[in-house]
RNA sequence: GGUCCAGUGGUGGAAUUGGUAUACACGCGACACUUAAAAUGUCGUGCCGCAAGGCAUGUGAGUUCGAGUCUCACCUGGACCACCA
C-alpha cells in the first residue's frame, strides 16, 4: 500500500483528463444544460490568490455533482485581461501590455490546472484578444445606432494622480478606487451609456431571477428609485414682491401683481406634502440658471466667490466638510411657491448635488434634517406643516425631542390639503400641479449613466470618427469586424498626456483618417473603453468562443444561455453585475439574444466571503499576511486546499485563513487513503445496518448541502461517516464506493485515484469496466428513504423544559406509550417526587415534556 | 447618518418548522508506540463543583410547556451606501 503521495497522483490525473477531454462541453441539444460561471480573473503580476479558488472550487463541485446526474455541463473561464496594472507597469518599465499580460495568463493557467477544476479551457475567452474585443467595438457601435451612446460634455471624477476620468463607482470615500489618490471634478467630454433608460427593467426584472437577498436589495439601493414630483418655482425680482408679517415667521408675499418675467425654477421633492412649509429655495453651484440672472443677482460678485470655491472642493473635501453646511443667499431675487404664493429666498449651496433630480431643491427645515441645519446657520424660518400623529398641535421638540420631524403624518396649515394625510396630499398636489400645467409626477434614480470613456492606452478603441464637416460618425461594421483599422496600434509611450488626453492622441498617422462619410479629413476618436465593458458580455462568448460571423450563433445561445448559476465576489454587486445585466437586456432587446432565452443573463446568482489573512485583517503585501496558493498545493496538495477552503467556514462569510485547519483536512484525507486497505467485497459478507444508514444519510445530507452552497457541513458529515468507517474491521466496497463518489466533486484526484485501483478488487468483468472509467462518468448517488428512518428513536425527557433523560424507543411510538415509559424512568420519578404533574407535552418522535409545580 | 448582516468553548464554526446547545475541525492534556523525537493511534477537553447538581449562546426584558432560534430595547463588530431632496 503506497503512501498517500498527492504530487504524484495529481499531476497523473490531471494530464489523463485533458488527454481524455472529460471537461469539454459538447453541443448536444438533446441533452439537458447546466451553464455555471465563475468572474473570470483579471491575471494580474502576483499571481492567483487563494481568494479565487474559493468560488472557482465550489462551483466546481457543483459542476462536477450535475454531470454525474447527467448534465450536459458548461464551466468555461477565461481572462479580463484589460486594465491598468499591465498599462501602469508598462509606464515603469516599458514592457507592452501584451507581453505582461501574455505571461501572466500564462502563470494563472497552470496555477489554476494544478488545482484540478473541471473548466472546459478549449472554450478560454480573453477580452484582450482582437477577435474577442471587435465584438465588444460591435456591441458599442450598436448603442450608438439605437441612441443609448452618447457623447457629453460633463463633469466627471478625474483621478489627480492616475490623469483619468472614473466612473461614480470607482470613488471610494472620495477618493480614486485605484491609486487612493485625490479626486476632483473636471468638465469633459466624454462617452456616455444609457443605463439610466434601462433603470426600471433592471429593478423590475429583478423578480425574475433567484439572487440572494442581500444582492438583490443591494442592486435596488444602488439603481435608488424615488417617486416624487417636480414643479416650477417663478423667480422674481425682490422688489416688486412686499413685505408682510404672518405667525410671527417674517415672510415675504408676492403682490398679486408682481410681474413675473418667465424666469422659473425647476424642483423635485419626494415630499410634496411639505410644501407648505417650504422656507427657501436652494440650487446647486453647477446650475445653469446662475449665469443667466447674473445682472438680477444682487450680490453676484459674492456668489460667483462661492461657486469658484465649491468647484475647486474635491470630492474627498466635499464629503468631509459635509458637516458644516455652507451657502450663499441670491440677494435681489426671490422664488415664488406656487401653492400659496410666498415669495421666498433663493440660496446657492453645495449640500444641493448638481448632478441629481433637478439640480434644485424646496427646502423645508422642519421636516429635512439637512434643510434644518441649514436654516439654523442662516437663522431662516422654520414652519411646522406635518403633525407626527392625531396628537393636538404641539412643539416638535415636545414630541419627538428635536425640532423636525422627516416622516409621514397629518398635514397642518396646508390650505385645504390641511388635515389630510402625507401620502394623500401628495397625490392630490401633484394633481393640482398637473392641472395647473405647474409640475407633475417624476420618478428618478440615483443611477447615473455610465461614463464610457477612459483616457487610456490599453482598453478596447471606441470606433468613432470625428468629422469636421459631419461631426460624429460611427467606424461601419464592416470596418470593425472585418478589418485590423481598430485594432490597438503599438505605441511608444504608454503615459497619459497632462492636457488629459489617451495616449493615442500622439499617433498622429492613427489619428488622423478620412471620414467614411464625406472623406473629408477626420480625427478619431482616442478614448478607449472602461475595464468593464469586456466583462459585460464574455459569458455568451463562451458559448461560442470561435464564431467568425457573429457575436454568437443563435441555436447555440437558446441551448445554453441564460446561465444557472454564477458565482461571484459582492464587490461587483453595484458594477460589474449590473453592467452586465445591462448589456444583456440591449442585446435581447436588438435581437442578438433569442427570446426563448428571457430577458435576464443569469438565473442564480451567489457570492463567496472574503479571505482574510491569518490575523483576521485584509490580506496584502504590506501587512506580509499573504498566503501564496502555489505552497499550500504543493505542500498539502490540490485536494486539500480544495476542500479546506470549503471547510473553513459558511461560504458567504469573510474568513481567516488558519493554516492548522488545512493540516486537519489533509489528515481526513489520509484516513480516507487508508481505508482502501480495508475494502473487501460485499459478495462474501453481512450488510453493516448501521453504516448502510449513515451513508444514506449522509448522501441526502451532501446532495443537499452542495445545492444550498453549505460545504462546511458537507465535509463535516462526510468526515463522520470516515471516522465511522474507521472503526470498521472490515469496509464493503459497496459502501467505500459509494463514499468515494460523494467526496470526488471536493476531492478530483485522490477519489479518482482510489476509484481506478477498485479494479483490480474485482473479478467481475461489468464491474472492472466501471472502475476503469473516470468516476466522473458515473452517476451521482441516490438515498434510499427506507434506509434514511430510524427505527429507533433517543426519546428526550424534560421536566420543566430541561433534560432529565433519554430513553431509547420506537420511532413510531404514540403518545400514552410514551407518557407511561416516561413516567416509569427511575430518574424521572426521583424528579417527581413531591410535585404536582399539571400537563404533559409530547411531541411525536422527539421528546416529552413534563409540566409540574410544587405541591 | 442610512440600509443590511452578525455576536455561541482557547480558535474556525455546528444546531430542519422554537424541542438533547457546543456536531466537525483546530488547539490543548494524558496515555500507547519509540532509545528519543516526529508521525500515528486511544481517551479526555464549555464553566463551577468531590459529588448530587447548578450555570452558560453580547446585555436586559418579553412571548412560550420549552428560546441560540421569535418580539422589543440596548451594547459591540462587520459589509455596503452616504448631503440622492
Amino acid at each position: 500500500m503506497p503512501l498517500y503521495n498527492h504530487k504524484k497522483i495529481e499531476s497523473k490525473w490531471q494530464k489523463k483528463w485533458e488527454e481524455e477531454g472529460l471537461y469539454k462541453a459538447e453541443d448536444d441539444y438533446k441533452k439537458k444544460k447546466y451553464y455555471l460561471l465563475i468572474e473570470f480573473p483579471y491575471p494580474s503580476g502576483e499571481g492567483l490568490h487563494v481568494g479565487h479558488p474559493r468560488s472557482y472550487t465550489a462551483l466546481d463541485i457543483l459542476a462536477r455533482k450535475k454531470k454525474m446526474e447527467g448534465y450536459n455541463v458548461l464551466y468555461p473561464i477565461g481572462f479580463d485581461a484589460f486594465g491598468l496594472p499591465s498599462e501602469n507597469y508598462a509606464i515603469k518599465t516599458g514592457v507592452h501590455p501584451a507581453i505582461t499580460t501574455k505571461k501572466n495568463i500564462k502563470t494563472f493557467t497552470k496555477q489554476l490546472k494544478s488545482l484540478g477544476f473541471s473548466f472546459d479551457w478549449s472554450r478560454q475567452v480573453i477580452t484582450t484578444d482582437p477577435e474577442y474585443y471587435k465584438w465588444t467595438q460591435w456591441i458599442f457601435l450598436k448603442f450608438y445606432e439605437k441612441g443609448l451612446a452618447y457623447k457629453d460634455k460633463m463633469p466627471i471624477n478625474w483621478c489627480i494622480d492616475c490623469k483619468i476620468g472614473l466612473a461614480n463607482e470607482e470613488v471610494v470615500d472620495g477618493k480614486c478606487e485605484r491609486c487612493g489618490g485625490e479626486v476632483e471634478k473636471r468638465e469633459k467630454e466624454q462617452w456616455m451609456l444609457k443605463i439610466t433608460a434601462y433603470a426600471d427593467r433592471l429593478i423590475k426584472d429583478l423578480g425574475k431571477v433567484d439572487y440572494w437577498e442581500r444582492i438583490k436589495s443591494q442592486q435596488i439601493n444602488w439603481i435608488g428609485r424615488s417617486e416624487g414630483a417636480e414643479f416650477e418655482l417663478s423667480i422674481v425680482i425682490a422688489s416688486e414682491a412686499k413685505q408682510s408679517r404672518k405667525d410671527g415667521l417674517t415672510e415675504i408675499v408676492a403682490s398679486p401683481s408682481a410681474p413675473r418675467n418667465g424666469i422659473s425654477i425647476s424642483v423635485y421633492t419626494t415630499r410634496l406634502d411639505t410644501v407648505f412649509g417650504m422656507t427657501y429655495a436652494v440650487i446647486a453651484p453647477e446650475h445653469k440658471l446662475i449665469a443667466k440672472l447674473k445682472n438680477k443677482i444682487a450680490n453676484y460678485k459674492e456668489v460667483e466667490k462661492y461657486i469658484i470655491k465649491a468647484r475647486n472642493k474635491t470630492e474627498l473635501k466635499r464629503v468631509e466638510l459635509s458637516k458644516e453646511k455652507t451657502g450663499v443667499e441670491l440677494k435681489g431675487i426671490k422664488a415664488i411657491n406656487p401653492f400659496n404664493n410666498e415669495a421666498i429666498p433663493l440660496f446657492v449651496a453645495d449640500y444641493v448635488l448638481g448632478y441629481y433630480g433637478t439640480g434644485a431643491v424646496m427646502a423645508v427645515p422642519a421636516h429635512d434634517e439637512r434643510d434644518f441645519e441649514f436654516a439654523k446657520k442662516y437663522n431662516l424660518p422654520i414652519k411646522q406643516v406635518i403633525k407626527p400623529g392625531k396628537e393636538t398641535h404641539q412643539k416638535l421638540s415636545d414630541i419627538i425631542g428635536h425640532e423636525y420631524f422627516i416622516a409621514d403624518g397629518i398635514l397642518i396649515e396646508s390650505g385645504e390639503y390641511s388635515n389630510m394625510k402625507s401620502r394623500e396630499a401628495r397625490e392630490k398636489m401633484a394633481e393640482w400641479l398637473e392641472k395647473k400645467g405647474m409640475g407633475k409626477k417624476k420618478i428618478n434614480y440615483k443611477l447615473r449613466d455610465w461614463v464610457f470613456s477612459r483616457q487610456r492606452y490599453w482598453g478596447e478603441p471606441i470606433p468613432m470618427y470625428h468629422c469636421e464637416k459631419c461631426g460624429i460618425v460611427p467606424a461601419s461594421e464592416e470596418e470593425v469586424l472585418n478589418t485590423n483599422k481598430w485594432r490597438l496600434p503599438d505605441i511608444e509611450k504608454y503615459e497619459p498626456t497632462d492636457t488629459g488626453e489617451s495616449p493615442l492622441a500622439a499617433i498622429t498617422d492613427w489619428v488622423n483618417a478620412k471620414c467614411p462619410k464625406c472623406k473629408s479629413p477626420a480625427k478619431r476618436e482616442t478614448d478607449t473603453m472602461p475595464n468593464w465593458a469586456g466583462s459585460s458580455w464574455y459569458f455568451l462568448r463562451y458559448i461560442d468562443p470561435n464564431n467568425k460571423k457573429e457575436l454568437a450563433d443563435k441555436k447555440k445561445l437558446k441551448y445554453w444561455a441564460p446561465v444557472d448559476w454564477y458565482n461571484g465576489g459582492m464587490e461587483h454587486t453595484t458594477l460589474h453585475l449590473l453592467y452586465s445585466r445591462f448589456w444583456y437586456k440591449f442585446l435581447y432587446d436588438i435581437g442578438v439574444i433569442p427570446k426563448e432565452c428571457g430577458a435576464e443573463p443569469y438565473k442564480k446568482r451567489t457570492s463567496h466571503g472574503m479571505i482574510l489573512g491569518e490575523g483576521g485583517e485584509k490580506m496584502s503585501k504590506s501587512r506580509g499576511n499573504v498566503i501564496n496558493p502555489d505552497e499550500v498545493v504543493d505542500k498539502y496538495g490540490a485536494d486539500t486546499f480544495r476542500i479546506y477552503e470549503m471547510f473553513m467556514g459558511p461560504f458567504n462569510q469573510a474568513i481567516p485563513w488558519d493554516t492548522k485547519g488545512v493540516i486537519g483536512v489533509r489528515r481526513f484525507l489520509e484516513k480516507v487513503w487508508k481505508l482502501r486497505e480495508r475494502i473487501m467485497n460485499h459478495e462474501s459478507g453481512i450488510m453493516n445496518k448501521k453504516i448502510e444508514s449513515m451513508l444514506h444519510k449522509t448522501i441526502k445530507k451532501v446532495a443537499e448541502d452542495i445545492e444550498n452552497f453549505r460545504f462546511n457541513t458537507a465535509i463535516s458529515a462526510m468526515m463522520i461517516l470516515a471516522n465511522e468507517l474507521e472503526k470498521e474491521k472490515e469496509v464493503f466496497i459497496i459502501h467505500y464506493s459509494l463514499f468515494i463518489i460523494l467526496l470526488s466533486p471536493f476531492a478530483p484526484h485522490i477519489t479518482e485515484d482510489i476509484w481506478s485501483s477498485f479494479a483490480k478488487a474485482t473479478e467481475d468483468k461489468a464491474e472492472k469496466k466501471k472502475y476503469e472509467q473516470s468516476i466522473f462518468r458515473q452517476n451521482w448517488p441516490k438515498y434510499d428513504e427506507k434506509l434514511i428512518k430510524d427505527e429507533t428513536i433517543n426519546l428526550v425527557i424534560q421536566i420543566n423544559g430541561k433534560l432529565r433523560d433519554i430513553i431509547a424507543v420506537d420511532a413510531d411510538i404514540s403518545e400514552s406509550k410514551a407518557k407511561a415509559k416516561a413516567l416509569a424512568s427511575k430518574k424521572i420519578k426521583k424528579w417527581l417526587y413531591g410535585k404536582e404533574v399539571v400537563k404533559i407535552i409530547f411531541v411525536k418522535g422527539k421528546l416529552i415534556n413534563i409540566v409540574v409545580k410544587y405541591v
